[in-house]
RNA sequence: GGCGUCUUGGCCGAGUGGCUAGGCAGAGCUCUGCAAAAGCUUGUACAGCGGUUCGAAUCCGCUAGACGCCUCCA
């Protein structure tokens, strides 16, 4: 059952830059942190893409035996949209122009994001707390980084001094920056701040008397800062040293980097063993964002309502579309090769599924134990879900001989086969086996093809070819593909 | 301006100092009454220029282009 002991699994490291043989704090088990979204309108592509790398990651991890922590958090508060005095939270600015209570901004899009993560067959996490719902542990966070000395007060509001703690520590080594080099650097700065650097940030923020999200603190009535609550929670819940830390590559700096920054200042000791970044996934070229537009919407996807869209996609075709990349590549959109993956997936579900009706013999032409140890190889290998593919691909061509007569394959093999198979597409990756023509038929219309298909085959073999062509054809105008297999005539709709 | 990443065959996308990634499309074949569908077979590409090396697409340098972070973003 512990996998793990047999399959030596290695990770990219962003804070190494390399690859690194994963060892856990603790044998067998894992405690992994994800940073969330922030719910002030609804997820888009590109944050599932995340989501959805980490899934895989969560999955494999568990898989391969170990005892899973997985803690993922809902930003609902102090994500401001400038760091400056002008800055606003997202969702307070969201709640004013909908007028609407901020939590009901949080309730809508929590749930929305749920509806997503679910539609894409993604596991919940273990825990998925809110900042919210850590206050306190936050306060208590900052009156120890206080105590630290590496924060101040000014005007009710406190900051993380980075220069202090960069005397005794390295601010900037997650993202490969030097401070010196980022005070030289500093654009002509507008507004003159309350803060001693512009490269300190809020731990807590004094509220305006507008600010109708706040909370009591020793310091002034107000909310914490963006970065702290991931300290706080994910520290609560893995301990001060974890193993894995994941978020998406654009929260690497200044994010993650402050989040080292205030865990290092009170616990003295590197919160995490392994960061991971995942890649973005760009639409034209850019970028997804929310605040550009440039993004497309995961319903938009299944409807196929956008108009960059040729038709509907699933949600598990999608998935398995950005599984065709590396989660640390940059994966761009568009419809043609979503439409490419989407073929791919339906003939590898077609090979999975066909291969219940094969027959064994007393010998295989295929390595089964060699190729189903080459699937884990590709995932021992940083993930590499594309590799995955490419193995379960090569596995799908045997399918077909097998069930064109052209090779054989042991019983005993073929259990093998099919549990591979079976492990990879649907535990490790989470796919949904959907065929084509379940997804979007209603039962009168199959019938009624059916009857029409039943007709075809009278006049086939009546070698009335005049009619049978004629339903076909005329099928076909409207729609629906008629296709002849040895087992019969089947049909999709296009 | 600073820091960093990327550039692969028609398209998407892995990988890497010498050995076929894979998918889609295209071509050929099988099947079929004919088609379609499906299956099989088939691809020697790695931005440009120079260097290191027995050998580089893979390492180094320069040039061009693209992208990311530096302000909220998964």
């Amino acid at each position: 059952m512990h996998l793990y002991k047999h399959q030596e699994l290695t990770v990219y490291n962003s804070l190494s830059k390399q690859k690194e043989k994963f060892e856990p704090i603790i044998e067998g088990a894992v405690g992994m942190y994800v940073c969330g979204p922030t719910v002030y309108s609804n997820v888009h592509l590109g944050n599932c893409r995340t989501f959805l790398s980490f899934d895989l990651v969560f999955r494999y991890l568990k898989h391969l035996g170990y005892k899973v922590r997985y803690v993922r958090n809902i930003t609902d508060v102090g994500h401001l949209e400038n760091d400056g005095e002008s800055g606003e939270d997202p969702i307070l600015k969201k709640a004013r122009i909908d007028q609407i209570e901020p939590m009901e901004v949080v309730q809508l899009y929590s749930v929305d994001f749920h509806q997503v993560m679910n539609a894409f067959n993604a596991l919940p996490p273990s825990i998925e707390p809110t900042a919210t719902g850590h206050i306190i542990e936050q306060i208590q966070l900052i009156e120890k980084i206080i105590k630290e000395g590496y924060a101040y007060l000014i005007n009710g509001s406190v900051y993380f001094d980075v220069v202090k703690f960069n005397e005794d520590h390295a601010y900037g080594k997650l993202s490969g920056r030097n401070l010196e080099d980022m005070i030289s650097n500093t654009r002509e700065l507008a507004a003159q701040s309350e803060k001693k650097n512009p490269q300190d940030f809020a731990l807590w923020k004094k509220a305006e008397p507008q600010h109708i999200m706040r909370w009591p603190s020793p310091w002034s009535d107000g909310f914490p800062g963006w970065h702290l609550e991931c300290t706080a929670m994910s520290t609560k819940y893995l301990g001060n040293n974890f193993d894995i830390h994941g978020g998406g590559m654009d929260l690497k700096f200044p994010h993650h980097e402050c989040e080292i920054a205030q865990a290092e200042a009170c616990n003295h000791e590197s919160p995490v063993n392994y960061w991971l970044h995942t890649n973005m996934l760009t639409l034209n070229g850019k970028k997804m964002a929310k605040s550009t537009g440039n993004n497309i919407l995961p319903n938009e996807l299944f409807s196929g309502k956008n108009d960059i869209l040729s038709k509907p996609f699933a949600p598990t075709v999608a998935k398995f579309f950005m599984f065709q990349a590396h989660y640390r590549s940059i994966l761009d959109f568009s419809n043609d090769a979503l439409e490419a993956s989407e073929k791919g997936f339906f003939r590898l579900m077609d090979a999975y599924r066909s291969i219940s009706e094969i027959t064994p013999s007393n010998k295989s032409d295929f390595n089964i134990t060699d190729w189903r140890q080459s699937c884990y190889d590709a995932m021992n290998d940083d993930f590499n879900s594309p590799i995955l593919i490419a193995q379960l691909f090569e596995a799908t061509k045997f399918i077909n001989s097998l069930k064109e007569g052209k090779a054989e394959i042991t019983a005993s093999d073929l259990e093998l086969l099919q549990k591979t198979m079976h492990d990879f597409l649907f535990e490790v990756m989470g796919l949904v086996d959907i065929s084509e023509t379940s997804s979007n038929d209603g039962n009168k219309l199959s019938e009624a093809v059916e009857l029409l298909i039943e007709l075809r085959n009278q006049a086939r073999a009546n070698k009335d070819f005049a009619t049978s062509d004629q339903i076909r054809d005329q099928l076909q105008e409207v729609g629906i593909q008629l296709k002849d297999g040895k087992e019969g005539t089947t049909f999709s709709l296009n």
